[in-house]
DNA sequence: CATTAATCGAGACGGTACGTCCAGTCTTTAA
DNA sequence: TTAAAGACTGGACGTACCGTCTCGATTAATG
C-alpha cells in the first residue's frame, strides 16, 4: 500500500465533519446569502469547532465554494437528447431552471466574492465553468458532425453567445430567466450558426 | 409653482462636500480596490466628517455606486457613426476598451456588492445598465430602418446577445476582452440578424 | 450715562429665550440626568436653536449650573428660628429634604461634572456652597453670642462637620437622608460643640 | 464536590491580559484623567483586543473602577496603633495623604460617574467604602472596650463624622486636605464622643 | 423710511469616541 | 493528532453627540 510517510498519526480525520461543514454551509448560504452568513454559523449549525473549518479551508469562501462544487456541482450533469441541438437546447433550458432555484443565489454570491478574490475566481472556473463549457463544445462539435451547424465557427465565442446572456441576466437582474428567454436566445443563436 | 413646504429651513447641505467625497471615493476604490477602502478613508481623503457621508448614502457601496454614476457614467457616451452597425460595433470597441481600464476593477465591485444588496442592483441597473440598453436598442432600430438588420428581431435578446459576453468575460475571466473578441461577437451577431 | 462702546447695535437678545433654555435644561436634566441629555434635547425643548444657548454659555454644564444656580438657588433660602441653635437644625432638615427631592439628582450631576471641569466646580463653589455656608457660620456666630455654642470653636470646622455628612450621603448613597439622620448628625454636633 | 455544569469548555479567559487591561488603565487614567483616556487606548496599552476588554467589562468606568479595587485597594491597609485611638488618628492621616497623591483624581472621577451609573456606584460602595467603614468600626468599638469613647454611641453616624469630611473637601474643593484639617476633625470628633 | 447689524430657528458640519461585529488564529480539555 | 468550545487580536462598521458654522428670516436702532 503507498502510504504518506508520517501520516496516519493520532488521531485521523473525521469524514462526517467535512460532509457535516459542505451541508451546513450550503444550507445557510443559499438560504441567506453569503454575506448574511458568518463561519460561526456555519460551524454551530455542522454541530463542529470552527478550527475544524479551518483546519479543511482557508476562509469561508473556500468553504462554501467546496460544498457549491461538492454537494450541486455533480447533480447538473448533461442531458443526452436524440440529436445535438436538441441536447443542447435541454440542457439550456436545466441550467435557467437550475439558476432560479435556490441556488441562484448561491452562484451569484460565489461569483460576487469571486471578484475580490483570483484564488476564489480560479476554483470557481475550474470546477465549474469550464467542465460544462467543454461540455458544450462537444455537443457543438457533434452538431456540426450531424450537418446541424456550419463547420467554420469559434466554438469559444458560440458558447459565449449561448450561456453568456443566462449569466447576464442572473447577475444583472435585467429580465426573467423563464423558458421564452431561452427560446428567443437559442433561436437568435440557431439564426447565426446553422448551417445554411 | 409648486415647492416643497419644508424646503429653505436650516443650513443647506454643502454640494462641495457632496462632491469631494465622490470624488474621494472614486479615487481611492479605482486606485486600492473597494474591499481595501474604508468609509473613515474616504472620509479623511474628502476632509470631510463621517456622518456628512452617511447623512447623503447609506454605506460605502452606495457612495461608491454615486461616485461611478455621476463623474464616470457622462464621460462614455454613445459615438455617432455614418451607418447605425458602424456606430454599433464602434460602440461596443469602446465599452470593452472601458472594462479594460481601471473602472472594469470598479464595475465588478459594484456588481458583486449589487448580489448582496437589491436598492444597490437597482441603482445600477437605473444608472448605467438601462439607459445604455436603450442607447442600443435606439441604435438597433436604425440599422432596421437603414435596412441592415431584419425587422422581426426582437430587440431585447438582441441587445442581450451583444453586451451580454462582454459582461461574462469581465465577470467570469473565461477569456480577453481585446478586438479579436468583439470581432467575433459581433460577427456572429451580424450572421443571426443581418438582413438577408 | 456709561455706555459701552457700540453696544445696542443689532437685534438685541431676546430674554424670553434665555429663560426657556434654562427652564428646559433644569426640567431634563433633573428629570433624566446630565449625561443622558444632550444639548439638541434642550435646544428642542426650549423651541430654540443650539446656537442661541451656546451663544449665552459655552458649554452643556455651564447651561445647567446657570439653570440650578439661577431657578433653584433662590428658593433655598435660610430659615429664622427663635435661637440660633433651632435655626441651624432647621436649616439642616430642609437641605436633606431638597437633597431627596428630584434636585438631588441635579446636584449629584453637577457635582459630577464639576470633577473634571474647574470653572464649573469654582461656580458651584462661588454660586451655591460659599454662600451658604457663609449663612451657616453667622448663625454658628449667633449661637455662639447666645451662649449656646463655646466661644473658641473654629467655625470653618464646624461647618464641615455639619453638612459634609449630607454631601456624603448624597454622593457615596451609603444612607438615607432621613430625619432621623439629621438628628443623630446635629446631636453629635452639639456634643462636641455646645457650651458646657 | 459541586460542579458549574459549564465548567471547563472551550479555552479558559487568560489571566495575563485581565491583568494588563487592569495596569494599563490604572496607569493611564491616574496619568491623564478618566475622560481624556479612551477604550482604544487603554486596549492598545494592554497589548489586547477591544473584544478581549468588553468581554470582561461594560464599559471604560467599570473597568477603571476594578483596576481600583483590584490594584489600589489592597495597598492600603488598616495601620495597627497601640491605643485604638490612635490607630483612627493615623488611619485618618493616612487617608488624607491618599486622597492628595495622585489616586485622588482616579477616586474623583470614579465617584463622578459613579453619580449617573448605579452598578459602578454599587461596586465603588461595595469594594471601598463598605470594608473601610467596617474597618473604621471595629476600631470605635475597640475604643469603647479600652474605655476612651462613651459606650452609647452610633457607630455609623460616629463613622460619617469622622469621614465624611475628607471625601467632602476632595469633591468640593472647599479647603486643604492637610494635617491641620484632620487634626481638626478629630478634635472636633473626640469633643463629641469622647468618654467623660 | 431704508439701512444695518446682530439675533432667531433649523440643521449641516468636522471631529472624536463609543460599543458591536466578524474573520481567522490560538489554547484549553477530552478522546 | 483531532475534536468542540470559546477566547484571542485586529480592524471596520455605523451611531451618537459635542461645539461650530451657515442659511434665510426677523427685529430694533441708526442714518
Amino acid at each position: 500500500m503507498r502510504q504518506s510517510i508520517e501520516a496516519n498519526r493520532g488521531r485521523p480525520r473525521n469524514q462526517d465533519v467535512h460532509q457535516a461543514i459542505l451541508k451546513a454551509a450550503l444550507q445557510l448560504v443559499s438560504a441567506h446569502g453569503f454575506r448574511d452568513i458568518t463561519v460561526d454559523q456555519i460551524a454551530a449549525r455542522a454541530g463542529v469547532g470552527k478550527m475544524s473549518l479551518y483546519r479543511r479551508w482557508p476562509n469561508k469562501a473556500a468553504v462554501v465554494m467546496d460544498a457549491f462544487l461538492e454537494l450541486v456541482g455533480p447533480r447538473t450533469d448533461f442531458p443526452q437528447g436524440a440529436r445535438a441541438l436538441d441536447s443542447l437546447q435541454q440542457q439550456m433550458r436545466l441550467q435557467a431552471q437550475f439558476f432560479r432555484s435556490r441556488y441562484g443565489r448561491l452562484i451569484r454570491s460565489l461569483l460576487a466574492e469571486a471578484q475580490s478574490d483570483s484564488e476564489l475566481a480560479q476554483a470557481f472556473r475550474d470546477g465549474w465553468i469550464t467542465p460544462r463549457r467543454q461540455g458544450v463544445m462537444n455537443v457543438l462539435q457533434r452538431a456540426i458532425s450531424e450537418g446541424d451547424l456550419r463547420a467554420a465557427i469559434d466554438l469559444e465565442t458560440a458558447t459565449d453567445m449561448l450561456y453568456a446572456p443566462l449569466y447576464y441576466r442572473l447577475l444583472l437582474g435585467t429580465g426573467k430567466l423563464d423558458e421564452a428567454f431561452i427560446e428567443n436566445v437559442f433561436r437568435a443563436f440557431l439564426n447565426g450558426y446553422r448551417a445554411h
